[in-house]
RNA sequence: GCUCAAGUGGCGGAAUUGGUAGACGCGCUGGAUUCAAAAUCCAGUUUCUUCGGAAGUGUGGGUUCGAUUCCCACCUUGAGUACCA
């Protein structure tokens, strides 16, 4: 009876599915274990070897913590939004739920065939309406809370409400807006209820805020800085411009403190707390303000543009921030950023024309410009001078591009001594660079370290060091009213908007332009249907094309557009946040068009225009684990049951690509945080311990055409020749680098004819490890693979190529390696007559394999090192079968270490040995020290640290013996050739070296 | 530029606290079996060698009885990030 993988694996999968052997049970004696993969977007292009690396090392680990006797949640779903779907849709008119629905029954049919642990009883599919809605839900939430700074954390804006009425906002410490007007209770009450709520939503956790966006044309899209790869999209590639849209936001980084603590406490790879923490770019100093120096001239311009009679009088202020407030006697200028809004006001009337030209000519520079030339210093004086705190000496102001407007306060006080940048700008335009540092020679370049340098020329600072003056610095600006510490992260809040039509709808509606949330019990608010998927004509987001897309407040539902009677009254508001210019047409214009015929006005009726944006795809990928905590029966109408949370918790073991380290990872965190703070989940973090698999490259095929003609030379024969490389399919070539010709050539037409010259009597290709992908005809499909070498031999050899988390190049041709191995496996428990196994007395070299067997196992997969486990079974199998192993004591065991690498096989051979359940009940071996220990060690005699024979010795004996037994050793003779040597090294079941 | 990884045979890689470098597999070479091929099995496979040995883990130093492993400098590759004040 030989190996028959497929009717093996077919049979098993049959059998899990039926018997339902990985559902996990929410109430259980056993400790809980939660093992998550990164939910696949169900792509059109299916599956390749990559994909399911991650998967498999989850679900061994999964299988292994079952065989430890954990309770296991093992699920997996799908991230079923996206734009991949939508652009499907937008060339060929279908529905993007058709071809996701059909993309997934694709995905599924693969991963099934590898046969994967899964309870597929909790599925999740984020373009599902029924979980969604709770998307949806999550979003109304953040609408209905702020960040209370003091409690740190997250609280009802009810609460907020509650203290504007009785105190105002004075009192309120709370993540806002930048530009949020104080007020007392008396006026809180006096305002408007339109102007209440655009307070309240310069407070919410989402809000509406014309932002200053990453705009994509050719994708019609807005874009979060994590989706631009060198200022082009990172998906397809297309140029990417600024613009400015009314869009909602996510209050994330008033959680930014929070989120770069919450790392100590997680298992991440250090390199992934690093970009986190790169990306919340937290830095600590202060904040500093100079007084901008009046002149008559600035004044008397202020007066003739400006009819507001204060300004005559009123000093005007430059904050900066700075990491080195113990540098602010270096200050020699100012440099603001070109789109500082302060620029125009103070610019003299000699400068104006050189600042506005070099204003023009920034504006001009695209993104990427600036950011691939960033040698070439370019700046403008704008004539004016501000105040030193201290020295009341006049500072020039500039401007420069090289200040960014984006961050910080768009301003700088320049210390050229301190910092290369100041440094370069003052060489190139001949400002001072006075010293401040002690014995430091500044000619070159400037001196940017903290440490070993005591502060000179600084009148109070002098002699101290870093720690000491930037102490003492923020204290006199302090006294003076000028300044004071101050934290800054990079950290921006999450644009959440996005211009498309394949993502979550909001649950919002539109009041005279004020955003409304729907009511939590009428969720979900299902996608409407469009004709077509692109933008409208006037530049709205495709859901402007749905004719149903109007709230109807008395009946709770969705109604047709034509029923919207509102009247536009913003004109009459002068604090409204939306602006109806022509530039953003998410809000404004979201007001349904055949409504904005201004001056008439109409009778409410209480139908209200929808939100046409949809959310950005990391919603609903932000909290899916907890929805795999319920199974789909028993959801019932919340997110996940109170019971389920409090199980489950979070999410031990997370597996997934590192390209999520910055976007799906932070943003994820954040909502757990957020939830958490609510209420709504009882943990602070999501993923306790993550891993990140490395990428599976493809192994191309090169054939090469001399040029000009239609002959393909041999890898041998190309020297010195002028040659094409074009890439061959990689399933022509066999493991030796031969190319199968004649299937080369039926490849395509204008191959037909070729000609091929052989080396050897056969052709042999090029070969180059590259990215998977089709257009280099490298990629690998797992169903190939199983048909061919069986899911076992597939899961085994993408362990076995090398460590998880680092990449590496797949090639067919060794999977004969592993295959080889399990038939190895299968023929010492399977004769040609039937089962080999008996109920035999083990030997003492069986126990001995069996038993480093279990203890190197078992190290690795706590290790996650599943390439070496892959060996070791290989050598356990090669010895047991070279001592013809046939006892049962020793076979039964080690079905149950290979079963979570090869579940297949080692179900089928359980069963045979008799047994009635399935193999991932049985307990994991335990591993006996007994069966390992030796009387003797095969010890290596060293010279000077060489290793040059070896010497067979008891274990107990002593030192000294040792060294005299292997001191008199012919060998150690010979090597020593007459020297004495001048030390021998013993160590006791180690080693041996002589010196000398 | 900065941050983080990583450099070991023809290839993927192993060596878990400093102690026999190259486990395991692919490929290659030779042999057995076969009409032949596939499959299977056996032997060999870092390099050099005067067959005694000698050298060897990106390069150059250092610490140590002993370094792939620890330290310093440099080179190369990959990933992330970028005028972040």
């Amino acid at each position: 009876m030989s190996y028959h993988f497929n009717e093996i694996e077919a049979k098993w999968q049959k059998y899990w599915s039926e018997h339902q052997t990985f559902k996990a049970k929410n109430n259980s004696d056993k400790p809980k274990y939660y093992v998550l993969d990164m939910f696949p977007y169900p792509s059109g292009a299916g599956l390749h070897v990559g994909h399911p690396l991650g998967y498999i090392a989850s679900d061994i680990y999964a299988r292994y913590k079952r065989h430890k006797g954990f309770n296991v949640l093992h699920p997996q779903g799908y991230d079923s939004f996206g734009l991949p779907a939508e652009q499907y849709a937008i060339q060929t008119g279908q529905h993007p739920a058709v071809t996701t629905e059909t993309n997934i029954t694709t995905y599924r049919r693969q991963l099934d065939k590898i046969g994967f642990s899964f309870d597929w009883s909790r599925e999740v599919r984020t373009s599902n309406p029924e979980y969604y809605k709770w998307t949806q839900w999550i979003f109304i939430q953040l609408f209905e809370s702020y960040y209370c700074n003091d409690a740190d954390k997250a609280r009802p804006i009810s609460e907020l409400i509650a203290v504007f009425e009785t105190e105002g906002n004075q009192t309120i410490n709370a993540a806002c807006d930048d530009d949020v007007i104080p007020f007392s209770a008396e006026e809180w009450k006096q305002f408007s209820s339109e102007k209440q709520q655009d307070i309240l939503l310069q407070y919410r956790l989402t809000y509406l805020a014309e932002t200053e966006v990453n705009w994509c044309p050719a994708l019609g899209t807005v874009l979060a800085n994590d989706e631009i790869v060198n200022g082009v999209s990172e998906r397809g590639g297309h140029p990417v411009i600024r613009k400015k849209m009314t869009q909602w936001s996510m209050r994330i980084s008033a959680y930014a403190e929070r989120l770069l603590q919450g790392l100590e406490t997680i298992d991440w790879t250090d390199s992934l707390k690093e970009s986190q923490r790169n990306w919340i770019g937290k830095s600590v100093g202060a904040a500093v303000t100079f007084n901008v120096i009046p002149t008559m001239v600035t004044e008397a311009l202020e007066v003739t543009k400006n009819t507001d009679t204060s300004s005559t009088s009123v000093s005007r202020t430059i904050e900066v921030f700075t990491t080195r407030p113990d540098t602010i006697f270096g200050v020699s200028f100012m440099t603001l950023a070109p789109e500082h809004e302060l620029v125009s006001k103070i610019t003299t009337p000699d400068q104006k024309a050189e600042v506005e030209a070099y204003i023009e000519a920034t504006a001009k520079r695209s993104e990427r410009d600036r950011m691939a030339d960033v040698k070439t210093i370019s700046g403008a004086f704008t004539g004016a001078y501000a105040e030193h705190p201290f020295t009341k000496a006049p500072i020039p102001i500039w401007i420069g591009d090289y200040v960014l407007a984006g961050y910080g306060t768009g301003a700088v006080m320049s210390v050229p001594c301190g910092d290369q940048r100041d440094y370069d700008f003052a060489k190139h335009f001949n400002i001072p660079i006075p010293n401040i540092f002690e014995g430091v020679d500044i000619s070159e370049e400037a001196f940017a370290s903290k440490d070993n340098v005591k502060i000179a020329n600084s009148d109070f600072l002098n002699g101290m060091n870093y720690k000491k003056a930037t102490k003492r610095a923020i204290y006199e600006l302090e006294q003076l009213g000028q300044g004071k510490g101050k934290t800054n992260y990079r950290l921006r809040d999450a644009v959440f908007s996005r211009q498309r039509y394949w993502g979550e709808p909001f649950p919002v509606y539109y009041v005279n332009g004020k955003p409304q949330m729907i009511d939590a019990k009428h969720l979900p608010i299902v996608l409407p249907d469009v004709e077509k998927y692109l933008p409208t004509e006037e530049g709205e987001p495709p859901l402007g094309r749905a004719d149903v897309w109007a709230w109807d407040t008395k009946h709770n539902k969705v109604v047709s557009n034509d029923l919207v009677t509102e009247a536009l009254e913003v004109t009459s508001n002068d604090n409204v946040i939306q602006s109806a210019s022509e530039e953003s047409h998410s809000v404004a214009s979201s007001m349904s068009p055949r409504a904005e015929s201004r001056g008439e006005t109409f009778q409410d009726n209480g139908i209200y225009p929808l939100e046409l944006n949809t959310m950005p795809g990391w919603a609903g990928s932000s909290w899916y684990f907890f929805r795999y905590m319920e199974e789909q029966a028993n959801r019932g109408d919340a997110f996940a049951s109170e019971e389920a949370l409090k199980y489950w918790e979070n999410v031990d073991l997370y597996i997934g690509g590192s390209e999520h380290a910055t976007g799906h990872l932070l943003y994820a965190r954040f909502w757990v945080k957020f939830l958490n703070d609510r209420g709504f989940v009882g943990v602070d973090e999501p993923f306790k311990k993550l891993i990140n698999q490395g990428m599976i490259l493809g192994t191309s095929a090169f054939v090469y055409r001399e040029e000009g003609t239609n002959i393909f030379l041999s890898k041998g024969l190309i020297d010195g020749k002028n040659v094409q490389a074009i890439h061959s399919d990689v399933s022509f070539v066999n493991a030796s680098d031969e190319l199968d010709v004649e299937a080369f050539k039926n490849w395509r037409p204008e191959f037909k004819k070729a000609e091929f010259v052989l080396e050897d009597g056969v052709y042999k290709v090029g070969r180059d490890v590259e990215k998977m992908s089709k257009s280099k005809y490298n990629v690998v499909n797992p169903d190939n693979i199983c048909e061919q070498y069986g899911a076992d031999s597939l899961r085994l050899y993408e362990m076995f190529l090398g460590p998880l988390e680092q990449a590496k190049p797949w090639n067919t041709a060794g999977i004969t390696g592993v295959h080889g191995f399990l038939k190895k496996l299968w023929k010492l428990y399977v004769g040609q007559d039937g089962l080999n196994v008996k109920d035999t007395e083990p030997t003492k070299d069986n126990l001995k394999t069996l038993h480093k067997t279990i203890k190197k196992v078992e190290d690795d997969i706590e290790n996650f090192s599943f390439n070496t486990s892959v060996s070791t079974f290989m050598i356990a199998v090669n010895e047991l079968t070279a001592q013809t192993c046939t006892s049962k004591q020793i076979l039964e065991p080690l079905l149950i270490l290979i079963s979570p690498y090869a579940p297949h096989i080692a179900e089928e051979l359980w069963q045979q040995l008799g047994h009635t359940k399935s193999i991932s009940t049985a307990a994991f071996p335990i591993f006996e020290e007994k069966h390992l220990v030796e009387s003797s060690k095969n010890y290596p005699i060293s010279f000077n640290g060489k290793m040059r024979f070896t010497l067979e010795l008891p274990l107990d004996m002593s030192k000294e013996d040792i060294e005299k037994t292997v001191m008199a050793h012919e060998k150690t003779i010979a090597q020593l050739d007459g020297r004495t040597p001048k030390k021998v090294i013993v160590v006791p079941g180690k080693i041996v070296n002589i010196v000398g």
